[in-house]
DNA sequence: CAGAATCCATCGCGATACTG
DNA sequence: CAGTATCGCGATGGATTCTG
């Protein structure tokens, strides 16, 4: 029934892994970002991030307020409104993904090629027989 | 046998995303932080990071090369020697991403004391009784 | 040493149905 | 609207064994 890890045994010892635990989830990232510019209902966000399902962005929204990265408001309207803001610590730590969005955006050609040339040198190695390959450093 | 997902629609769409997918995982930023420092051995890698298993070491790895963010170089010693080091584009990477390790350390303390403080308040929520609790927002 | 292969438990997640 | 509860499956990851 709790959202947090049972077992994290490096907890204590490492913040950027305990951080990054709970940072390094796509969903996270993309919520952030969305509320960085607005605040926003649950099914706002929803229907927002394809992909995303109602069961997961519950879960995720519940562990993002619960370290503080957001907050969450209901109003007793019928039916009900709730809205999602990021907190002043949500914001800090999107200005600093900036960066990493950033990077994402400029290199995705890189990475796109880069796994194309990796796949076309394995197909090769699959098609060469073997005492070729063991010639060279290969597979 | 592959590495990537069977289906992630909307890859074409959004280069965030789609390299999010990929970098937004806890094992491949500490692999990059640590070969942002040195090449390492495969085994020193596994020893370095607590918590990580070979059978996952190895996929990360693969799937890193693969988006070219390392190399992996073996050498024809008795046993063989494996070495990765980071490429170009994995260091930029690492680069982009030193603002959210320092967020991670700096801002720690705020996520786990924002942490104690919602679960403190849903104890309190939990031992209200029901009608002390529809007159706020509670739940 | 650096993995690949196999087996198996668990668990995350989607789909569905229900509620205040 | 904004969730929670339940079910069922497939993917994920650990432990172990084997190999060049």
């Amino acid at each position: 029934m709790n959202t947090q890890p049972k077992w994290t045994p490096y907890v204590s010892r490492c913040p950027t892994r305990f951080v990054l635990d709970r940072v390094a989830d796509k969903w996270t990232v993309l919520i952030l970002g969305l509320l960085a510019r607005q605040k926003m209902r649950f099914n706002a966000l929803l229907r927002q991030i394809e992909g995303l399902s109602q069961k997961v962005l519950s879960q995720t929204l519940k562990s993002m307020e619960r370290d503080g990265l957001v907050t969450r408001t209901a109003y007793s309207t019928v039916p009900v409104t709730v809205e999602y803001a990021i907190t002043p610590l949500g914001t800090t730590l999107a200005r600093s993904l900036v960066d990493v969005i950033a990077w994402a955006e400029e290199n995705i050609h890189a990475v796109l090629s880069a796994q194309k040339a990796y796949d076309r040198a394995r197909e090769q190695a699959d098609a060469m027989p073997d005492p070729a390959r063991r010639a060279r450093g290969g597979r």
